[in-house]
DNA sequence: AAAATCAAATACTGTACGGTATTTTATAAA
DNA sequence: TTTATAAAATACCGTACAGTATTTGATTTT
């Protein structure tokens, strides 16, 4: 059995991780985290060096849950084209995969911690590379395997796709509106097709 | 000539301005502005009624900046599409354009406001769609003019058209990379020419 | 079950926060 | 140039902040 103190600290994580990436870093309080969790500061602050470790672990947490559904997108099918499709397709329930965290973890910390933090801001670009990186992979397969062509490098076809479907992920957001999030994402389908298509 | 409080109200809201857009609302504290005005809290509650009251103005500062530099693009030409292409290049120097006054308004209050403050949240939501507007008047009477084919209404294809250049503001924000913004961008300009070119 | 260890609660720092009532200083009108 | 008025500085609220030393309580281990 798991000690006491790991599940403590794995409770922490997941009931703060949803209020860190809404409220930000300078907008979240202690006082907010100890009434979320029901603890009290030496709990917290037993499990967690301070304020930032603990912030950057929340921001860890939904960074691991969303690169897990990216991972289970692009590995749907052997095709390149469907496993990008898949892609698209689980950006387009985006908002509703997100909410139990509390908006996407890599446009709110990413914006917020940029000018606040400078250690969460560098957390949010290496997910970001990570995430470019997965989406490159699935392309130089793709090509290798002559399912698809690429009008340009991998990385940055994945660079420039990211792009769009962050931005979709930024106006849906700041719209309060899911209408951006599900036309944009239609329209790249049939960008991807249009382009990747031999 | 203007009174003095006048002078001073517009003193406070430039200098204030590039602050709460780099800080966001809660990052940005009081002191700060005494700071940076070189001004006490007597003189600045003495303009503003309070800190919230600061922060739009701060805002719509910031906004009328923007507002200027899109209708001044959008105005260039007689022609819809040079205009659009125009727009699309004052986009490319826009990491240059937002860098004075601490990146881009729309996205750094659009998402720090989201989960700390209607009002600018508000504020926000109203300046795009004044934009998404300019945009679409702007392919509207192009279409009008049988001088472009619209393969939507002229709304909607606005509103993707500005997704995408927003997708590439907050990649390059994040990512402190301008390359996001000016690939991106130059794909638009191959994509609009694509799709609204007769 | 007793002793030793670990986890969490309590109570408390000092500081910084937004905001305000009052005093001082500068400006403009007579 | 005196007088009225407007603007800014000062000094001060009460509160909330992140963080900590200590005490209490709960688990393990022997």
């Amino acid at each position: 059995m798991t000690k006491k103190a790991e599940r403590t600290t794995a409770y922490i994580i997941e009931t703060v991780a949803p209020i860190f990436n809404k409220h930000g870093y300078i907008g979240t309080s202690m006082s907010d985290l100890t009434e979320a969790t029901g603890l009290t500061k030496g709990a917290i602050y037993g499990n967690f060096e301070n304020k930032e470790a603990l912030a950057l672990s929340a921001f860890e947490h939904n960074r691991n849950m969303l690169l897990q559904a990216i991972d289970n997108a692009l590995e749907t099918g052997n095709e390149a084209l469907a496993n990008i499709y898949s892609l698209l397709n689980f950006y387009k329930q985006y908002d509703a995969f997100t909410l139990p965290m509390g908006g996407c973890p890599i446009l709110n910390v990413g914006v917020d911690a940029q000018g606040n933090n400078k250690l969460l801001a560098a957390a949010v670009k290496e997910t970001i590379k990570d995430i470019e990186g997965k989406m490159a992979l699935i392309l130089e397969n793709g090509a290798n395997r002559n399912e698809i062509k690429l009008p340009v490098p991998p990385l940055q076809f994945a660079k420039q796709l990211f792009t769009m479907i962050q931005g979709a992920v930024a106006m849906s957001t700041m719209m309060q509106d899911r209408k951006y999030l599900v036309n944009t994402i239609t329209y790249l389908e049939f960008l991807v097709k249009q382009e990747l298509k031999k």
